[in-house]
DNA sequence: GCTCTATGCGAAG
DNA sequence: TTCGCCTAGAGCT
């Protein structure tokens, strides 16, 4: 269940595990079958993410993967075992496996597709070539909520439930500003922080955003892990007291999904 | 066993 | 704005 830091880590495990050698491709639950058949041997060449897609590139043919909000790799040494579950997609070799379930998508496509993907997509804060411009040439110009804006993948890709609460938080900004109503500078730091937040996340595998002045230990108090792995100011923490300020984090459904903030750190 | 939840997203209304 | 979809684990009866 992960978000753009996790894709790119994803890459990075997948090209170690199998690139450049025969992988054996199957697809134990039988969703990804013609795929496999069709990759079965072949040697994995690039893996790429962008936001949160996956691409495993074998020659001209690609994986197109998306995890949605419960799709999983799982990666093990030596001998694939019997598969567990729903697996859609296995790639093993002699040194290990990986394990793909409940993907939203898994899917056979080629470069035009792949091209298409990319250019659905806004910039990404983990990808090298990734124009801040380019969001901030919509976010400026929009009437719905900086909140929503981040959430967007054609305007930023990658960044989901946790980093937009947090970067949010973090910058002060109340997550229910309109984008027309942002400043070039406030800008300019949302994207600083969520190149830094990621790159973080994706070395450590985790959301980790609470500055070292805030931490429990800082503080004083016992420390509180998310479920999710990390520690934040208020993502999934309604009505426990601010970090900073000990006001209850308020929470509120909008667009379908939980936003979570500070009413008196973010006020506007 | 059941119900709920989740870092997502696209289609339908 | 709501629904449906992909799946597993937690917490409940």
């Amino acid at each position: 269940m992960p978000e753009g830091h996790i894709i790119h880590r994803l890459a990075g495990e997948n090209h170690r595990a199998f690139a450049d050698r025969p992988v054996r491709v199957s697809s134990p639950q039988g969703r990804f079958a013609e795929g496999a058949v069709l990759l079965d041997g072949r040697a994995l060449d690039e893996a790429e993410a962008h936001g949160k897609h996956l691409f495993l590139g074998f020659g001209d043919d690609w994986v197109h993967i998306h995890l949605g909000l419960y799709g999983g790799f799982t990666f093990g040494t030596g001998q694939a075992p019997d598969p567990v579950g729903l697996v859609r997609l296995r790639m093993a070799n002699d040194d290990g496996y990986a394990d793909l379930r409940g993907p939203n998508t898994c899917e056979l496509i080629g470069p035009g597709e792949k091209k298409s993907v990319h250019a659905r997509l806004g910039p990404d804060p983990l990808r090298a070539d990734a124009d801040p411009e380019a969001a901030w040439r919509r976010i400026s110009r929009s009437s719905i909520t900086i909140a929503a804006l981040l959430m967007d993948q054609k305007v930023l890709a990658g960044v989901g439930n946790v980093y937009r609460a947090e970067v949010l938080f973090r910058l002060g900004i109340s997550p229910h500003r309109l984008g027309r109503n942002l400043w070039r500078v406030e800008w300019d730091a949302i994207w600083a922080d969520l190149v830094a937040l990621m790159y973080d996340g994706a070395g450590a595998g985790r959301i980790d955003t609470v500055r070292p002045e805030h931490t429990p230990e800082a503080m004083g108090r016992p420390p509180r892990v998310d479920d999710h792995g990390g520690e934040v100011y208020v993502y999934r923490r309604s009505n426990m007291p601010c970090l900073v300020c000990r006001t209850p984090v308020r929470t509120e459904s909008h667009a379908g999904r939980n936003l979570f903030w500070c009413p008196s750190c973010q006020r506007q």
